[in-house]
DNA sequence: CCCAGCGTAAAGGTCTGACACTTGAGGGTC
DNA sequence: GACCCTCAAGTGTCAGACCTTTACGCTGGG
């Protein structure tokens, strides 16, 4: 129930090891208190001292075991919490939990992460195409491999119905087909990664510009992958999402040329 | 300087759109006020509005401009630091800053989140192993045809000297010799990616548990696919990479029927 | 017997105002 | 010119108060 190794109302030491330890560097020797009880915190729950779902005391009863104030503990959750690690409810038998692992979180963490990358140009929108490519290849050819019944209904309902031709709907629908084939892989992991993938070269790029021609060539791709997949044809599967990814690719690298970094004001920062 | 887009003192209105919506769920329609502040904190910061490098107002004068008391726009803060969007300096001069996305932060992130992700059995080691082998092997066939002399150099600094026979220095230049490969591959978003693979596989295995002729096996492993990248064969890099992933792999599950699920206490939450 | 309504209390959320600590910059001295 | 001292801006920390949310249990009516 309490937060365990913390002798009550003892002062924070300040303990300044625990850091990179170069000397000379821009880093500040004294870690703020409430770094120090988020650190303490972190560790317990990434040793599953703290177990997931488990509830930690509450902020005033922290504070005296750590021996700060209320508000310092709550920066520390507040850290945590952005994190991900931990989860507070309000009310009676509110308090703060040790968040359950999840996917989603790291998806969407991912997904502006990555965006805030590339907008400032330290990976290249090439660099996603390319890792994009070389996960999702193999992701075809392994959905082909290991598709449920259930998986293959659910990326057939992806495909585009035929009538509807509003292109913003259009685009969901695409990433719907792709991340269809994530799922299928049975990889969570390769999910997690290739999903914000999607997603920033999707805001990256997206205003409908491309042409109806275009979409109707990707949704050509898109069945004769299904088709493959559900046939359980692996080469064919992957062969096809190479060529596909290609197209998308050329598509891409013709909206930059008309439009280059219309993202981020500056071209070099 | 200012933070735009709000007026001065004029209380949050709490504004309770903006969340996922679902009918029913246990979502708690009023987000707290620090909530509120970070998010429109972090939507200036990836709409550009406020630059890399830009200084905020100070915390006086954003809990003015926001209506709200310092606290909430510190815990506001807090939140934000964590994700790295903006970085807090004391001391004149001091202040928030926006922060300069950086590959190192991901990964740090990254390796948190699938450690404590693979600790609750979200996504299996094997998952892990599989995601590495789809990365790695076609890095090591870009690797061979895109490393520039120096990386070259690094990749073959990482191999075993042959004289010291530490088995945890011997582990750290595996994982060294995998890395110089990522470096090689010229894609930082693959390196960022695989990189906290790695070190969630260490830490979930490690303890020296391999024996001398397998590291042996190993080394001999990172030699031949020095040698392929150095000659520029792709193919033959692939390959071998191929092979020396499966080594791997055997070896990761060898030690996983030994001691299987040692790290977190619960088999099954 | 069941259910609606109300009260209560635990815990987080927010505010206020104060003081301490850090640290660069500017100025003064030798 | 090198060194030290002081100053001030801004973050870090604290204490204490009050508000808000919300599950739970009691209570009374149907």
């Amino acid at each position: 129930m309490t937060v365990p190794a913390v002798e009550p109302a003892e002062p924070l030491p300040v303990n300044d090891e625990a850091i990179g330890e170069q000397p000379g560097l821009p880093v500040s020797r004294v870690l703020p208190a409430y770094q120090q009880v988020a650190n303490q915190l972190q560790e317990l729950i990434m040793k599953g001292t703290l177990a997931v779902g488990e509830r930690l005391p509450a902020e005033g009863e922290m504070a005296l075991q750590f021996g700060v104030s209320r508000s310092t503990v709550r920066e520390a959750l507040r850290g945590l919490s952005s994190q991900s690690l931990v989860l507070t409810k309000r009310g009676v038998n509110g308090g703060t939990f040790v968040a359950e692992p999840s996917a989603e979180h790291v998806q969407t963490y991912l997904e502006t992460t990555i965006g805030l990358l590339s907008g400032a140009d330290v990976v290249s929108v090439d660099e996603i195409l390319e890792a994009r490519e070389l996960i999702e290849v193999p992701s075809a050819r392994l959905a082909a491999v290991r598709r449920d019944e259930d998986q293959l209904q659910r990326l057939k309902a992806t495909l585009d119905t035929g009538a509807e031709v509003d292109l913003a709907a259009d685009f969901e629908g695409h990433k719907d087909f792709h991340v269809a084939i994530m799922e299928a892989s049975g990889n969570r992991l390769l999910e997690v990664i290739a999903r914000p993938m999607f997603s920033v070269l999707r805001t990256r790029f997206m205003r409908d510009r491309a042409s109806p021609e275009f979409g109707a060539a990707v949704d050509r791709d898109h069945r004769d992958i299904c088709d493959a997949i559900a046939a359980g044809d692996a080469e064919a599967s992957a062969r096809l999402m190479h060529n596909h990814l290609e197209r998308l690719r050329s598509m891409y690298e013709r909206i930059d040329r008309v439009a280059p970094a219309e993202i981020d004001g500056e071209s070099a920062h």
